[in-house]
DNA sequence: TTTTTTTCTTGATATAGGTCAGGTTTTTTT
DNA sequence: AAAAAAACCTGACCTATATCAAGAAAAAAA
């Protein structure tokens, strides 16, 4: 099975492209192969590609002054990944992104993508509603980080993805959730 | 001064309109005023429209299962709003969308949004770019969120856009920060 | 201006969740 | 299979922030 059969799926479910543009698409994806805890993205650098995961978990997170760290995304298969905010502004990046397990994934560079929005309409349309989608997720994630505890939190996550929890490293999960790992530990004992 | 002066500004810096396309997309907008406290959107129904503010203050919240209230979006002039998953997903809204003042806002529908994206390239495009933004911005409010004290969060906010700091009842930026009010008094009070 | 409503403040108290520290289990590497 | 590293758990303690309650101040309405 083609390593480009999830992302064409992806974009069929929002758009019809046409065989040639099928054609330019793939050719500005550049395929890599990342070991478990392998940087992808580090601070200092501008975050040039978006990226698109065919197999494996990836999460992008922050480091704070105090050394801990927070994750602002936990990806798996058929997941786009970047430092958004430097991506979209071209200004250094202030996260990692880091293989959780070995990973392939597809890496399509900024220019390139700008230049097919640019130049063909329904890739436009495309990146537009997925983007949609995105911020209406981060809207939800927001408005459960400042009204809910945090086990209505770690609950909400397990019920919404199930075979993520079991995937990757509690810390990670604790990290993303907003909480310390031993209160997450906690919690799970608990209940 | 025209009242689409603004959004017409706001699209200018992103992507240029023909004048037919500009009149186009004139046509699908509706002006609407509100007095301080109406609503603009209510849990239980879709929220149709795209909402952008010329003039005024609006502020997009949540009431929980205890009845408190937790702010996702302070927008003032030449911010956009809406419940935005609702909007997107088609799904009965769960927020309220009121105005903290008297407001003059621009509404679209959604169908029109869609339709207009569909056939007009640029707008596409426009629509792609600042969703993007929002993007951007809403991950680095969620890392705010979970790795920043109430104290931290609420002078990044001040910082970052004073005059809303000074224009809001401090209940609503409370509430915005996930902080209750008297805590907010208290940091406040003690710098 | 007076009254009413809304918003903000301050004190007393409670608690969720953090931090520190140590040990155990699991996973990875050699 | 042993050794090393990574991840997880548990107890003791602490602190930031929430909650409850009541009054003061400010804003809006009459």
């Amino acid at each position: 099975m083609s390593k480009y059969k999830g992302i064409l799926d992806n974009i069929a479910k929002y758009v019809k492209l046409s065989d040639d543009e099928i054609k330019q698409f793939i050719s500005i994806l550049k395929t890599t192969r990342v070991k478990k805890r392998q940087f992808i993205v580090q601070p200092g650098f501008v975050s040039e590609y978006q990226n698109y995961i065919v197999e494996g978990a990836v999460r992008v997170f922050y480091l704070d002054d105090f050394g801990k760290e927070h994750t602002v995304i936990i990806g798996i298969e058929d997941w786009f990944f970047s430092d958004f905010y430097s991506y979209v502004h071209r200004t250094p990046a202030e996260y990692f992104a880091e293989a959780l397990e070995d990973s392939l994934i597809l890496q399509m560079k900024y220019e390139d993508v700008e230049e097919l929005c640019n130049r063909i309409h329904p890739i436009c349309q495309y990146f537009r509603l997925l983007t949609e989608k995105a911020l209406a997720y981060s809207h939800r994630r927001t408005i459960s980080n400042i009204s809910k505890t945090s086990e209505e939190r770690y609950k909400e996550y397990v019920n919404k993805y199930p075979q993520i929890a079991n995937r990757v490293p509690q810390y990670v999960l604790a990290s993303y959730l907003g909480i310390s790992p031993e209160s997450l530990s906690r919690i799970r004992s608990r209940s």
